[in-house]
This record gives C-alpha cells, structure tokens and sequence, in this order.
DNA sequence: TAGATTGTTAATCGATTAACAATC
DNA sequence: TAGATTGTTAATCGATTAACAATC
C-alpha cells in the first residue's frame, strides 16, 4: 500500500518471507515472534537492515519482544501484492513452460497460469498436468477475455522479441521473459529478463576466483 | 584474471555481453566498435557508468572511435571464466531438471551438465535428451571421478537441505539452487537461489503500483 | 528493576553521475 | 582542424551501518 521500496528492500523482504514461512511459521502458536537480530544471524546481514525494511512496510515490533510472526509474513504478503490475484498466460509449451506451468507454489503467491499457449500444431489441443495446450492465434482474445495482466515467454530466442511485441500490442504491459535472449522494450512495459546466464556468470566469476 | 568486480557491474556487465552477442556482434566486420554512449542508451544507463564497467576488466577504448566489439565480448567472457570448462552434476530429474538438462546454450559460457541423477527407480536408466538418468546413489563416486566443481539442485523442496548437506560433503562447494527453497549453508560454500518467487515479488511490486 | 529490543538519527561507506582534459 | 569519444577525478546520491535514547 503505501510502502515505497527499492529494489535490495524488496529482494531482502522476499529472503525474510522464505526464512520465516520455511523455517519458523508453522512450529511456534500464532502469538510468537522473532527479532531482528535472528534474522539478520541466518542471512548474515545487519540487525539494524532488517529493522529499517520492516519499517518501511509499517510493520511494528515491541521492544524487548520482537516482530510479530504473522504480522510480518501478512504485512510483506500485502505490500508485494501477493494476496491478490493475477492471470497469467504462458507461452512455449516446451520443456521449461511445462514446468513452470506446473509449478504448484504460484498459487501462493496468487499467481495463476490461465492458458498455455504453443503455435506447433502438433502439441496444440494436448495436455500437460490440467493445462490445455492452445494456439497462439488465441492470444488476443484470451487477453482481453481473461483479464490477463503478465504474459510468462519461455519460447526460443528467435521468436521471443516478436512474441514480446505482440503480446504488448495486445495489451499487456508486464512480461517475465526466460527465453534466452534480452528483451528490449520500451519504458511503459515491465520487463524482467530471467537468463539463466545471469545466474551462472556470478557462480562462475566466484569459482575462478577460488580455485 | 585482474578483475574485481561487485554485483552492479557483474550484471551489467552480462547485459552487455547479450546486447553485443545478440544485437551487434555478426554484423559488422571483426574491426567494428560500439561507443559507451551506444551500450547505455540501449539499457538506459549513464554512459559514464558502461566506461566504467569496461575499465573494470581492462577494456580500453579509443577516444573518438570507441571499443572495439570483439575486445569487449572476449575480455568479458574471460573475466566471467566463460573461457574455462566447468562440469556439473544435476540432481532432480523432474520437468525443471529436464529444461535444464537440454539447454542448449550451456556449452557457449563453458558448463557442462556431466550428470543428471534422480532417486525415482522409474527414472533411473532412462534418457532425457541424450543424458542418461542415474541413481543418486553415484553422487560422491561421479563428483570425485569427474572433477565436478557444481551442483545444480532441481529438487521438491523437502529434498533440497539434505542433498545440499550430502553435496558439500562430497566436496562440491558451488549450487545452483532451482529448488523452491532457500538453502541455508555455511559461508564456504557459494550458494544461488534461483526461486521463481523472487522475481514474481519485484514483477507484482511493479504491477501492483501500476493499477 | 535490569536486560533486551525497537525505532530512528547521524555517520559511514560505496556506487552512480557530472564534468572535463586528453586524445584520436 | 573540428568533433566525438575515452578515461578519470570530483561531486552527488543513496544505501548500509553505528549508536543510542525510548520502551517494554
């Protein structure tokens, strides 16, 4: 709501949501609570860090006693939006887009994989776990029926910049790209380019600096 | 080999690298260049900032001419230790694992998936994509044998710990962690959490403040 | 009360941007 | 030569850390 937050904020929020619903949510009764000092040992940040993010999403604590668990996880739940819910259409039924379609925790995080789209004929009209593979030639129509607000691309690279303008001429303004190439958009679409070789060129710079 | 970079320029250095590979780099004969002022409007960014990104890794430029594209390109690749040949093993055989399993552009940064094991019977023995399914039961014997410097975990999230656990005790000390849990680890070993999750944080962050 | 923990201000640190002389 | 672009220093900006009074 009203939190304004940069992007270390939001990675870090996101940590402390994964670390609290993982590993202390259930165990303790709904009243317990956890200090910044807890979380800030386990991610190896500053105690100080985790206060200033809690307080930009208005989340009080109680001296002496901590955060509230439950206030924490909702407040964060809130503020990145998860308790609302967002159609997805995904397109590329291959390997990766099956498995994203799949991928069980989107809803709770109130994502939802509305359609499944692929253009070769042959998987058109298939099944892959619940989601009827349909052609892309629905696109526009599944957008503006469905209220689809994020478009998921896991296509080959060739295809994907076309994909990406289309799929914004059709109205959607924010798209998660893991096809292997950048996209180049202009400012009005949120873009988020999740290149495998992102990830793997900082695990290797830190492998060649320690061998 | 020289370079010590932070993250900042660490991913912006990969942006880079794709905007070059993918947009500029076939085109234009082998003695072609790119200006500062190119790189950083196409991204969005000061020009000042992609000099200093170059000067990072030892690029050097020509005052009215500008860097020349095949300098760039290679001097990042061995930076980032694209040049060197690192050997994986991947454990979890399910969707995720295959997708992975079959990506195709690995072999350009210089990684190879050496392995893919599963502790299904039903999987054991059986090819994904010219790599045949093995036991987790190998895992120490295929790490020693092989010189495998990474794990790549794509595995239920119940699993995700103890393999770590069981993966650093064999001696591997980098993981690439698909799994949708963060893995908590001591500070020796190179962790990535690649959960889905926090890119659908900054994606609904987004989305939310638009509508 | 004594001890622990928050909330916040001030100090530090580091990264980005501005500016401009040097150079082709 | 004039114009464009690098390389780098200085200025700015923003994020992290230190410190500590307020509070339970």
């Amino acid at each position: 709501m009203g939190c304004n937050l940069n992007r270390p904020t939001l990675e870090r929020l996101m940590q402390y949501y994964h670390y609290i619903t993982e590993h202390l949510h259930p165990h303790p009764p709904d009243s317990a609570n956890v200090s910044s000092v807890q979380i800030a040992e386990l991610l190896g940040i500053d105690p100080a860090q985790v206060r200033k993010d809690l307080a930009a999403i208005n989340v009080k604590g109680q001296p002496n006693v901590g955060y509230k668990i439950s206030t924490v996880v909702e407040s964060i739940r809130q503020c990145l939006g998860f308790d609302k819910n967002y159609n997805a259409v995904l397109i590329g039924a291959g390997r990766l887009g099956g498995a994203i379609a799949c991928y069980d925790e989107f809803r709770f995080y109130g994502l939802k994989i509305a359609a499944l789209l692929d253009n070769a004929l042959q998987k058109i009209g298939t099944m892959i776990d619940g989601h009827k593979v349909q052609s892309v030639e629905m696109l526009e129509d599944i957008v503006q029926q469905q209220n689809i607000k994020l478009a998921i691309l896991t296509v080959p690279a060739e295809a994907a910049q076309k994909l990406a303008e289309r799929v914004t001429a059709a109205g959607i303004e924010t798209i998660w790209n893991f096809s292997p190439t950048s996209l180049v958009m202009p400012d009005n679409v949120i873009v988020r380019n999740e290149h495998l070789s992102v990830g793997l060129a900082q695990l290797f710079y830190h492998l060649a600096r320690r061998t």
